[in-house]
DNA sequence: TGTACATCAGTGAACGCGCGTTCACTGATGTAC
DNA sequence: TGTACATCAGTGAACGCGCGTTCACTGATGTAC
């Protein structure tokens, strides 16, 4: 969280800290970094960001209120990174998917503090309504991926989209999960996860019937 | 973990225990099971297994290496829950390998605290010696039943069965972690998480050029 | 078979620590007139 | 433009609590002879 930093250089704090809100997130995000989501304390958060421990509790209700902000905002985040790299289906749809795959890891490798929020911090996904909102809208993007491929194939005996999306989705998570993620759980394996990813999802598309030639 | 009361009823506690080691890995699988890795404590352990909060000591060098040790004892069965599922590749390997990914299925859901110990609780997999063969092991066994596939395949362009072995894993853990774990962190979707894994395996076999016709 | 002794697996009291949370407070900021 | 006042966003001291860990200890068990 580079920007962190340097706000907390650029101001020299008075009275009013005037971005706490703020310096509380990046500073939860660089203690879950560090020690996981178990590592991260209130009372850290607030000395890391130069206040006092009471002070957290004007922005946020509770540990757990920050770590579900956290979450929200993570997959606000990962919302952006992978409607970038599906870029509305062009330059085409098989190419498309292919980066949503590749952003998926991306956002593993650089971000996982977030990840971790997001997905293995105990904070169940309906904590609140706008958490679950977030992490729809984030899945939306596969499911989006998924209706314009199953367009492109034969009305006949293919998948439902929603499965598809959620083939995509599993397969992508788990590669994501085991072998890209950018902390100490990530398994070392001979290959980049990239090029593992890519692989399995040519492999499932031609199981779809779909090879690159299928579509110019 | 049914047989931890079982013991603890059977035997009315005199000076020494008897199995403490094993009450206090319970004791940590249900703590685990109901808040999540952060939730378990050394001293809430020991409490509940019915001792004072020094004993533990004379089993775990301390937090962490209890955690590390039902980690390697959740891959232990992990292992032979997939073994047993493989079943040596009969009835044939098509079967055993679905079998395998729903073996994969069972065990997130059956045993949440096993799981999330195993890949998530923030102990990296190379804590020690025994968990990292431990976790070796375990997934030996996907590995088997990749080189088996692999050898049902025309030798030119079939990818090596390593990568293979990831593609699967990657699938089951996917499937797993997002909609299948047995606590809060499962996503709520619209088909059983068995039906759409053996779907997707089923998928990802046909890309390799397999179908349940190519071998009888 | 009985006894002496070593070792093992517990006790329980104590410690220092950092946590989450509360409280009455106060300095800074924004707004109405 | 200046002043009075309400509101906001902090302070800092205090609290009770449970944690991990240590220590000298002791009851129970196993073993040698």
């Amino acid at each position: 969280m580079s920007w962190s930093k340097n706000k907390r250089e650029k101001q020299e704090r008075s009275y009013h800290h005037g971005n706490l809100r703020q310096a509380l997130i990046d500073a939860a995000l660089e203690l879950i970094a560090d020690k996981g989501p178990a590592g991260f304390t209130f009372a850290e958060a607030a000395r890391s960001a130069g206040v006092s421990p009471a002070a957290p509790y004007r922005h946020f209700k509770d540990r757990d209120a920050l770590i579900a902000d956290v979450a929200r905002l993570g997959f606000e985040r990962f919302e952006a990174m992978l409607a970038t790299a599906w870029n509305g289906g062009n330059p085409d749809v098989l190419t498309a998917l292919q980066n949503i795959g590749q952003a998926y890891l991306a956002f593993a490798r650089t971000e996982p503090a977030f990840y971790t929020a997001m997905f293995e911090s105990g904070v169940p996904t309906d904590h609140g309504p706008e958490l679950a909102r977030a992490s729809d809208k984030a899945f939306d993007v596969l499911r989006q991926g998924a209706d314009a491929l199953c367009a492109t194939l034969p009305a006949e005996n293919r998948p439902p989209a929603l499965m598809i999306s959620l083939h995509i989705w599993s397969l992508a998570h788990g590669t994501a999960s085991l072998f890209a993620r950018g902390d100490d759980a990530r398994r070392k394996i001979p290959m980049p996860a990239e090029d593992l990813l890519e692989a399995s999802v040519l492999i499932y598309l031609q199981g779809l019937g779909i090879g690159k030639d299928t579509i110019a």
